[in-house]
RNA sequence: GUGGGUGUAGCUCAGUCGGUAGAGCACUGGGUUGUGAUCCCAGGUGUCGCGGGUUCGAAUCCCGUCACUCACCCCA
């Protein structure tokens, strides 16, 4: 018999661990619910160009990492690498943005691109994202990153910081880009190095390597060259970002991978991952909306990957998710009692609580350490002699208290013991 | 696409000089036939990743291959 095995690259969350993995999913996606922030269900595959278009011809991530397919109707269809382009799309489509502006909209779920995976990098990630298209207002750049900044914070993360800085806009990036290029050319770089000066310059200013770096030590930068209004936004960011407390370092020289970007960038970055430090990053694109076809509006935005913060979590000890599979267990004790507890259970459900039982007939000491295993605050044994007597004991498995309660009082029994639990 | 590392029980791993494989954890049962964490006893499955070579004999040495993994690159 042949088996199988996952994809390559790509991440599985089971129990216990996919308790943590919803953890961190879930509140990073309160988060921008808090802010006005609706969810937009986009899907998965996408027309080829979009991406192209959108996340730009000169990016790698669509040179070389989509997953890029035929499909029956021989069209060409790929994997959304990221989610914004996606989301212009339908607002485009839909006509989303005709209605009040700014739109904020909200996203989460898989995410394809074709790397060779290592610590902290998959084929198939998980991101949460959210945009806020139709107004370029600075406090709206700042919301965005203290709405993912609360995420972090929210899930106790202590061990991260937030790098930012403007990229200009379509008035002084040109110019700039022409400067940067002529500095460059005169250098003496390598082959594949030279090639991202005429495709990527800005791309060649965060380079790793420390010869490399030292060349770059008088290269121009961008934020040394915004046009006036450039610069009075970014000011207006920073000056926001102060007013929310939100702590952040200026990196002149972080470069994104998309082509999109424009003003305001940003990036969250952890360093208890290995060599994968962005667990999150984003910023302002002017032009994207129009080159997609729609209206000119501007839009912010970020990305934030739900693996790589759970990674973060994991490196800073944290423990994000409820690992109780259930707050009460039930151990029956023959035929006629599991019959009882079934009912019991059914019951205790439809008041909310989380109830599993010791199935399979199994013998009192297994189906209490299936209690103790489960995480249930509660155990309710019920044997042939509570039948008789009309009674169920209720026992706290943490301090091994046990109770007598009536069969008809369960649910009120355990609801109030489970309150009381909570303090 | 380019490098490095690792493949042995369900999991984490040990295995000396080449002599047909072990521990811990987990799981099941019992000690205690109505009470779980500790403790004690018992219980076992391995194509030693796969293929070939050397050898009387290979988990061990050699070659190939596949998988996983880390890093470059890039990014969430």
């Amino acid at each position: 018999m042949t088996t199988f095995s996952a994809p390559k690259g790509v991440p599985e969350y089971f129990p216990p661990s996919s308790a943590d993995f919803v953890a961190v999913r879930d509140t990073l996606t309160e988060q921008a619910r808090l802010a006005g922030y609706g969810y937009v269900e986009l899907p998965i595959f996408e027309d080829t160009a979009l991406f192209a278009r959108g996340v730009g011809e000169s990016t790698d991530v669509v040179r070389k990492e989509m997953y890029t397919f035929a499909d029956r109707g021989d069209r060409s269809v790929t994997l959304r690498p990221e989610g914004t382009a996606g989301v212009m799309r339908t607002v485009i489509e839909n006509n989303l943005d005709r209605g009040q502006l700014p739109v904020k909209l909200y996203y989460s779920g898989p995410f394809f691109r074709y790397e060779r995976p290592q610590a902290g990098r998959y084929r198939q990630l998980q991101q949460v994202g959210v945009e806020a298209i139709g107004v370029d207002d600075p406090a709206l750049d700042a919301e965005v990153i203290a709405v993912a900044d609360a995420g972090y914070r929210a899930l106790g993360l202590t061990g991260y910081r937030l790098e930012l800085t403007s990229l200009g806009d379509s008035t002084c990036r040109p110019d700039y880009r022409v400067k940067l290029q002529e500095f460059l050319r005169k250098l003496p770089l390598d082959e594949d190095t030279r090639a991202r000066v005429e495709l990527n310059p800005l791309r060649v200013l965060d380079d790793k390597r420390a010869e490399v770096r030292e060349l770059l030590a008088d290269a121009p930068l961008m934020v040394d060259n915004l046009s006036e209004e450039a610069r009075a936004h970014y000011e207006q960011v920073k000056g926001y970002l102060n007013d929310l407390g939100v702590k952040f370092v200026e990196n002149p020289r972080m470069v994104r991978g998309l082509d999109y970007y424009t003003k305001t960038t940003f990036e969250f970055v952890h360093d208890g991952l290995g060599a994968q430090s962005g667990i999150g990053g984003g910023g302002r694109y002017d032009g994207l909306m129009a080159e997609l076809g729609g209206q000119p509006l501007s839009g912010v935005g970020f990305g934030l990957g739900v693996d790589r913060a759970l990674l973060a979590c994991r490196a800073e000890g944290l423990d994000v998710g409820d690992q109780a599979r259930c707050d009460v267990f039930g151990v029956p004790l023959g035929e006629a009692a599991k019959a009882r507890l079934v009912t019991i259970a059914g019951d205790l459900r439809a008041a909310g609580v989380r109830v599993d039982l010791a199935y399979g007939g199994r013998g009192l000491k297994g189906a209490m350490t299936a209690a103790d295993r489960s995480g249930a605050r509660f155990a309710i044994v019920l044997g042939e002699r509570d039948l008789e007597a009309g009674t169920v004991q209720l026992k706290e498995l943490g301090s091994r208290e046990q109770r007598e309660v009536p069969l008809s009082d369960v649910v009120a029994a355990v609801l109030e013991s489970l309150g009381a639990a909570q303090r």
